[in-house]
DNA sequence: ACAATTTGACCAGA
DNA sequence: TCTGGTCAAATTGT
C-alpha cells in the first residue's frame, strides 16, 4: 500500500537489467560472463537460500547447541514472572544445588537422563517496570548463575555435556542480565525494539508503533510504518543453520532482502502469500540478531486478513495451528495455552514465544511423527515448527522441537519432567495452567516482562 | 508452467 | 543525502 505500483514511473533500466555478480560474497547468482562450473555451483547453492531445502536434505543436521538446554523466562501474571531453568543430563544425576526461599531445585531423574529443574519465581513491581523490578530480577538471575556455577562444580568436569548445558545456562543468565540492565538503564526499555507481541512498551509509542487506525495517517511517518507492529524474537530451528526461524504458521513470500546498517546480518522482507489473492497486508521483517546468529528478530507489519485454512484442517483438534505443528513436527509437543493477561489484550493473541526444546519422544508408534527421520532433518517440515501467533485469538502453541539423542527417549520423561515443573510450580498468583503455562516459554524475552 | 527467491533499482521519509 | 522498504525482472526450483 505505501507506494502505489504502478507509480514506478521507469522500469525501463530494471528490464535491461543484467545480472552481476553482487559484491556480497552471498551472491550466488550466475553472472553473465561466467557460468560457475558445476561443482562451483554447487557449492554456492549450498550456502543459498534457494538450495536449503536441498542443502538440509544432504546435511543431517549436528546436535543443535539448544538441544539440551533451554533458560527461559515466563511472564506469569501481571505481577509476578518465572524463570525456569532446566537442564538435562545423561547419566550423571546432578546434585541439587543450595536450595533458598527463592529458588526451588528439583531433580527428576529417569533412565539414563536427568533432569535438574531450577525454578525461580519472583515478584516484581507492578508499576516500576523500568526501575526496581528489573534491579530485583538482575539480582536474582544473578544468583542463578551462581547456582549454575555450583551446578557444574557438582557435575564435575568429565562430562561434556554437562560443561556444555552449564555454559550455556550461564551465557543465557548473563546475557539476560545485560538485556535488562541495558533496557532499565535507558530510561527504560526501547518500545521501538521490544515491543514484543502482545505485551506494550511502557515508552510513549513511537513514530513506527501501532496505534495506527489504517495505512494512511499522519504525513510525517512512513507509509509502511503506520501497521501495527510486533516485534518478536525467536529461534532458528536449525539452530542457526536456517534462513528462517520458526514458522508462524503463515506462508510468506520473500520480496525483499536489505543490508542493514550496522547490523551485521541482512534483513528480509517477507509479505503475505495471499497479498494478491485476498488482498491480505500483512508482511514481516525477519533479520539475525547480531548477538546470536541462531536468534532472529522477527517484526510484524499489518494484520492478516487473508483466511488460511491449514492443510489439517480436518483434525479433530479445534486449533488448527496446533494440528498444523502436531503434524509437522516429528516428534513433539504441543500446548496449547491460555494467553496471558498482557497477550488477551491483543488481537492476535499470540507471544513471543520461542520455542523450548524440552525432550525426544519419538516413540516408535502412536505419534504421527516418522521414526526415521532426525527430528532436526526434517526438511519439509522443520519450517513449520514453532509458535503460531496464526489464528488464535487468546491462545497460542507452543511447541518444543525434542533432542535429537539416542540416548535420550522418552516421554515418559518429558512428562516426568513436566510434572516436576507443575508439581514445582504451584503459583501463589493468578494459577500456572500447569503445563501450558510452564512450556510456554519466552526464550531469554525477559526485557518484555517489564514493558 | 508455475511458484518462489534473488537482487538491483526505485521511492519516500528522516 | 542517506537509509530503509518495496518493486519487479531475472533466476532458480518444483
Amino acid at each position: 500500500m505505501g507506494h502505489g505500483a504502478p507509480q514506478r514511473s521507469v522500469r525501463e533500466s530494471c528490464r535491461r537489467q543484467v545480472q552481476v555478480p553482487s559484491p556480497s560474497s552471498r551472491s550466488h547468482t550466475c553472472s553473465v560472463s561466467r557460468a560457475p562450473a558445476p561443482s562451483d555451483m554447487a557449492h554456492q547453492l549450498a550456502q543459498s537460500g534457494r538450495s536449503r531445502h536441498h542443502a538440509r536434505r544432504s546435511n543431517p543436521s549436528p546436535p543443535r547447541r539448544n538441544d539440551a538446554l533451554r533458560v527461559s523466562l515466563k511472564g506469569h501474571s501481571p505481577g509476578s514472572w518465572l524463570v525456569s531453568l532446566a537442564a538435562r543430563h545423561s547419566r550423571t544425576p546432578p546434585h541439587s544445588p543450595a536450595s533458598s526461599a527463592t529458588k526451588f531445585a528439583r531433580h527428576a531423574s529417569a533412565n539414563s537422563s536427568s533432569f535438574l529443574v531450577v525454578e525461580l519465581r519472583m515478584a516484581r513491581s507492578m508499576e516500576s517496570g523500568d526501575g526496581g523490578g528489573g534491579g530485583l530480577v538482575v539480582t536474582e538471575l544473578s544468583h542463578i548463575k551462581e547456582l549454575v556455577r555450583q551446578l557444574e562444580a557438582h557435575l564435575g568436569g568429565s562430562d561434556e555435556l554437562c560443561r556444555h548445558l552449564t555454559t550455556e545456562i550461564f551465557s543465557l543468565t548473563e546475557r539476560s542480565i545485560g538485556i535488562i540492565t541495558a533496557a532499565s538503564s535507558s530510561s527504560g526499555l526501547d518500545a521501538r525494539k521490544w515491543e514484543y507481541a502482545g505485551l506494550a512498551s511502557p515508552l510513549p509509542a513511537t513514530p513506527t508503533s501501532d496505534v495506527a487506525d489504517g495505512p494512511f495517517r499522519s504525513t510525517k511517518k512512513r507509509k509502511v510504518m503506520e501497521k501495527r507492529k510486533q516485534q518478536v524474537r525467536v529461534s532458528s530451528p536449525r539452530g542457526g543453520a536456517g534462513e528462517n526461524p520458526v514458522d508462524d504458521g503463515h506462508s510468506w513470500r520473500k520480496y525483499g532482502q536489505k543490508e542493514i546498517l550496522g547490523a551485521k546480518h541482512p534483513r528480509g522482507y517477507y509479505r503475505c502469500t495471499h497479498r494478491h489473492s485476498q488482498g491480505c497486508l500483512a508482511t514481516k521483517q525477519v533479520q539475525r540478531t547480531d548477538e546470536d546468529p541462531a536468534l532472529f528478530d522477527v517484526i510484524y507489519h499489518g494484520d492478516h486478513t487473508c483466511v488460511q485454512r491449514p492443510a489439517v484442517a480436518a483434525a479433530p483438534e479445534h486449533n488448527p495451528d496446533a494440528n498444523s505443528f502436531l503434524q509437522s513436527l516429528t516428534a513433539g509437543l504441543t500446548v496449547k495455552t491460555e494467553g496471558l493477561p498482557a497477550l488477551a489484550a491483543d488481537p492476535r493473541g499470540w507471544s513471543a514465544t520461542a520455542p523450548f526444546y524440552l525432550s525426544t519422544p519419538t516413540p516408535a508408534s502412536g505419534c504421527p511423527a516418522t521414526a526415521e527421520r532426525s527430528p532436526f532433518s526434517a526438511p519439509s517440515t522443520s519450517e513449520n515448527w514453532g509458535v503460531s501467533p496464526a489464528t488464535s485469538d487468546s491462545n497460542h502453541v507452543a511447541s518444543y522441537l525434542p533432542f535429537e539423542d539416542a540416548g535420550w527417549r522418552g516421554q515418559n520423561e518429558l512428562l516426568e519432567v513436566v510434572s516436576a515443573l507443575v508439581a514445582a510450580s504451584a503459583p501463589p498468583a493468578p494459577a500456572v495452567d500447569g503445563l501450558d503455562e510452564l512450556l510456554d516459554i519466552d526464550d531469554v524475552d525477559i526485557a518484555s516482562f517489564f514493558a
